[in-house]
DNA sequence: GGGCTTATTGCAACTCGTCGCAATTACAAA
DNA sequence: TTTGTAATTGCGACGAGTTGCAATAAGCCC
């Protein structure tokens, strides 16, 4: 109830009721570094209230997705991961054979969100994309 | 065994075995105008022969991604989408509201993968691309 | 054609994520 | 503080896709 007082104040602020799920859910969140999965958020919350279920996990994501308070990345290992937004964003090049992930900055994908704005008048959603393919080393 | 021929040797030239499943499965993607699910695949095939599995379906499409002879889209609906390369790639705009999809052509992304490469290293598969985020319609 | 080897298949069980529905509960209004 | 009600939760069942393993069979060699 102490890091995520913000995110959950803008929630109930947005219409949204302040359970003490998604106030426990919130704090997983804030308190975990970087990227985190469904799985991760709710064995962090069992441990201390295990009454919480797996599908309350999801649809608070979906919900805070949605409000544009966290974003989601499928970085290719069949998990999705979160991350909460604030910082700045940026995105991954992930190569599909060995795995290996490179950060990318947010400035890059920017000319091609103009690009398509100008084009088709369509506000591309490029918070945290996973672009795949070969790095150098792989490569054949 | 007929328009997939072209495609089954390929397989067979790579040295995968050519099995009936296999000439099945080839013979729905080519037979499919654009897009089909593993689903479709399976039923399509399950008329004619109702022995085949649905995970061979998987591990066909997995193999076939893997050779380049398909490529593989998410369209946000829930179910993974199969097309046969050969073709012009292009890539999708879809509307996270309204669902809408805005077909886009792949020179808009080839500036895109050019840098990838110069600064990273990086060949970035592209092929088929969804990019989601708001159409003008749906925009705020 | 017949045998051998190893890739491939079918099966069953599993994981991740979603959904419908009935029970619960946050929160506004009295 | 009590009540009313719609949002939210938990639960169980489901759908898409994956995986380990034993049985089968494609394609090579003779």
């Amino acid at each position: 109830m102490t890091k995520a007082t913000g995110i959950a104040s803008r929630l109930s602020k947005a219409g949204y009721r302040l359970t003490p799920q998604r106030i426990m859910i919130l704090d997983a969140i804030e308190g975990a570094s970087g990227h985190i999965s469904a799985e991760e958020i709710y064995q962090k919350i069992k441990a201390l209230y295990p009454g919480l279920n797996i599908s309350t996990v999801y649809r608070t994501m979906e919900l805070l997705k949605e409000t544009g308070m966290v974003t989601e990345t499928d970085m290719g290992d069949g998990r999705v991961r979160f991350h909460s937004v604030g910082h700045e964003h940026h995105h991954h090049l992930v190569c599909s054979r060995c795995g290996a992930v490179i950060d990318l900055d947010e400035a890059v994908l920017a000319p091609l969100t103009t690009l398509l704005t100008e084009k088709f008048g369509f506000s591309a959603d490029l918070k945290h994309l996973a672009i795949f393919g070969h790095c150098k080393d792989c490569d054949r």
